[in-house]
DNA sequence: TAAAGTAGTGGACTTTGTCCACTACTATGC
DNA sequence: GCATAGTAGTGGACAAAGTCCACTACTTTA
């Protein structure tokens, strides 16, 4: 087992880690959205077609909270609702162009955000921090 | 530089560390404190004598918020505040027995959290965790 | 086909955090 | 010394984020 100092040391990584990424995301990238409507954003647009009720479960959000969300988005213009051809309390997601466009910008930002993290790493060190992401990834979620 | 493959890991190896340390903090350990309220109190037990100022620059708050948290764990017989002797303006903020033992608890806790995180691993997973995060913390935040 | 359960929505509320203005003091330049 | 600018701490007013409950319309289960 770990000793104390090490249960410690991971503490610390954990404050700052999340801090470093916690001010990512208030920067959240000149986008008019809030952290939670830019994932729920990128949640429909990695996932065309998903429910209200999935997209809530799936970003561990409220299902009313959720609601409200998706209707600013539609008076926005971003998305717009289908009826679900299975289950008539149901509806499908679909963005729009313009929702399409923004979660593109997103997404690339947000890309272009890790690269700014790593930009005064030598490419040898951004190798190891990819390999070291990998074996935590691994270690604490199980994946390849 | 990192392929497109390799930063989409490292952006979803953040939405999952996050995800996972957001569900420990919300479980906040069982204490009747908020995120935040836990964060100040840990604060304040690892540097007595701090004034609100500091403690507000330190986590990154507003001073007016930090204002009514201290308020709030004074009126509850977690602190008291003495005037600091070289400016009238400012005061020290102690600790009370109450608020040390809240603080020790919570912070039993949080280790607490970090050793069942990894009560999975073999000790050897244990280790390679171990170094993995120290190796993005010096990456990152250029620790030893 | 009755009873139990689910998708989606809105009302009402709490929590969390921000912004501004104010008082009382301190530091700086002359 | 004294005016001026700056800072510590506080509270009012507000906005943003999120929660909880109740309800309608439908679906599933027995």
């Amino acid at each position: 087992m770990l000793d104390q100092n090490e249960i410690t040391s991971i503490r610390s990584f954990n404050r700052n880690y999340t801090k470093l990424l916690g001010i990512l995301n208030k920067k959240v990238l000149d986008t008019p959205l809030s952290w939670t409507e830019g994932r729920t954003i990128l949640e429909i647009y990695f996932n065309q077609d998903k429910t209200p009720i999935e997209v809530a479960n799936h970003l561990n959000l409220d299902k009313s909270y959720t609601s409200r969300i998706l209707k600013r988005f539609e008076k926005n213009e971003l998305l717009y609702k289908s009826p679900s051809s299975t289950d008539l309390r149901s509806k499908k997601i679909h963005l729009t162009t313009k929702g399409t466009k923004l979660a593109q910008q997103l997404d690339e930002r947000s890309d272009q955000q890790i690269k700014d993290l790593l930009i005064n790493l030598s490419p040898q060190q951004q190798q190891e921090f990819y390999e070291a992401v990998k074996t935590i990834d691994k270690l604490l979620f199980n994946r390849k």
